[in-house]
DNA sequence: GATGAATGAGCATTCATTCAT
DNA sequence: GATGAATGAATGCTCATTCAT
């Protein structure tokens, strides 16, 4: 077995071109040549460095999800000094600029993430608890405090999932009919200001936020 | 030439079949063969009812746009003798069910519209146009009524669909982690109130509903 | 066994365009959908009157050949009371304008007749044995009265089919390369007097035409 | 990206196979895999050699009729030195051995040009136009000598190409009926004397050719 | 007489991958 | 490290034909 160094150019060339086309045409739309042509590299260096396309989609998937994490991760830390409402904002934050700065790879990871294939939910399952975890982490010590506790938890969370997912799975749609960029700053200071403003509701008992100015109960 | 029936066994057959199968592997990742085999018919017969694979997806996207939009354009023409809130709130409601009860066309529509293929683009974009319009106009008119002025529409309306298509789109992550099955009627009767309130804080000017009871500020 | 009538509108549609289509793009580029197409009728129907696509082209090898031929035999006959070389060259004159009047057909059948198939080489060996007989009978009459003995007869008739089917063949290149219409009177008229010169310098011995005008040597 | 090899043994294989699978049953009556279990090569060769099966027929094309083109061009350039008869003979004689040499392609080529498929008709249209004019040069040089004018020349160059081509085309019939065979020297050295007599009977004026001894008239 | 449904074999092509170099 | 040749399976689709109606 030979060694294969982390990173070359041609690696890179690789993954950042196979990353684009999945973003456009999905895994199952993108076929290896597809990914060499545009790397202008011969195809058989995918298999070389890659150990073929389903390695590509695992070294997309870990790099996403690994970073992608980290952010809840360190906000569950946080709990301890911090108020769950600031830590879950933070992380929301965080995870909003990193999609954005990686907008190519969440589209194709979220769309992704919604199919069936066994591959898929190898790569992922695990991943998937330690998300589920820390969502629960953060909403769970916010509620031992003062949030609403009516609401199911799991409600919530599909509810700030879908929140911080949706603008870069229609990242194209909504380019091309509502004329927003969610990959630029200015949509994501806004769309964050958004979910703060859920958050705010969600959390928070006695207080309530309304055109922007604090009104105590 | 030739006219084909609009309906027969194996033309519903190949429907049903291929349905299923997109939602589980996605458009690119399942071949007519697979679909054939499903429906236990030959494969041949998917050409000849449906014009290609293309066709079929075609037919789904139609079916499942034609419903979908119905439900927003008839709460438009309701807008002259009912409520903004009251006309928004029930094509939310009948969208989720409707989803609900096509969750298999739901998710596989979604998440098919996120991928760049001009096919897909050709067949969607004056789906995507209707859409744009009758949210607008429910958005809009409850505005001139008594919403919250600031909020751009745009911002509002990705929220919607977010929390419209999401659970859908990933049911099967709902279902193996969160243990919540977006085709349960139980399911889609809790998370409709959970847009109901998001519905309520976003249009009420004056009022904040907190725990179910009105506050009057 | 059902009988099936001779002719009706439906066969002979059928028959019709199958010759046209067969004429444009060869048998094996036709499909019995694209004949069925034109003629505005249902495939089944081929089968039905004709056996199946390879019944078609039966009809249409047989139809020509038998016309095609029966102007040699006619000739043949008339060897008695008549010369050769005027039974040779009436012969000539009937079969380009039978092959201007059936030009779809012609180009059709000699261009068929090229191919390697066991089916083709069936249907049309009995026929190129009787082409063979008569036109050897129509020069060999000539022979032994006062043609170039030297000359083998095969070559000869090579060059004469050549020369009767050659035009029909090519004739689209000679429609878009030379302006010249193969199915049109006055092209036959003026291409008949070519192969009557060239049977006058096969046949004649002491005399020879030049310019049109008769030299005695 | 991917430069193929100009030739190797298994691209040369698959030509040489289809050349003569194409001779045998026509470019429709072959299908790739036929190609591909004479040459004893896999399938998907034909298309990363050639670029599917259409490739393979420009390649075929294009090898006849540079080559076949390359002898009357050759001749068009010694119009200055030489007659126009001698020209003209030497090209027949040429191509007539290239032909021979090349049977099997001629027949298929032949053959196909009279198909009006869109794909054929681009290969060779410019071919047919550089034909014609090298044809007229060569005519009308000897013309301006001392050639029968009255006759149009574009039946000269019909009756020249039946010639020039018929042997091969049928050359199955030929060697079944006729027991000649077009690919042997002796038949070639045969006919071009038949064609000579004709070009000499064409150009000539004064002369005339009997039984192989010159008559001054 | 004539139709549309349905079939199974076959079509050209593309796929991800391997391997010698 | 990287390439091009080569493979076998799978792709979507069209084929001529049959059959019940």
């Amino acid at each position: 077995m030979r060694d294969i160094k982390l990173s070359s150019p041609t690696k890179s060339n690789i993954l950042q071109s196979a990353i684009s086309l999945f973003y456009d045409h999905g895994f199952d739309g993108t076929s290896v040549r597809d990914i060499a042509n545009k790397a202008k590299v011969n195809p058989s260096n995918i298999s070389y460095y890659f150990k073929g396309k389903q390695g590509l989609l695992e070294t997309c998937f870990n790099r996403f999800f690994e970073e992608y994490l980290s952010f809840l991760e360190a906000e569950v830390h946080k709990l301890e000094h911090d108020s769950a409402a600031d830590c879950l904002k933070r992380s929301v934050f965080n995870i909003l600029h990193f999609q954005s700065e990686n907008y190519l790879m969440a589209r194709f990871v979220w769309r992704e993430v919604s199919i069936d294939s066994q591959v898929i939910r190898e790569i992922i399952s695990s991943y998937l608890m330690k998300e589920k975890y820390y969502m629960k982490m953060l909403l769970e010590a916010g509620m031992s405090e003062q949030t609403l506790k009516k609401q199911p938890i799991s409600f919530s969370i599909i509810q700030l999932k879908s929140m911080l997912t949706m603008p870069f799975l229609n990242s194209q749609q909504l380019r091309e009919v509502w004329h927003v960029f969610p990959h630029e700053n200015y949509f994501i200071e806004q769309y964050y200001r958004q979910i703060e403003n859920w958050i705010d509701m969600l959390l928070v008992n006695e207080e309530v936020v309304s055109n922007g100015k604090l009104i105590v109960l």
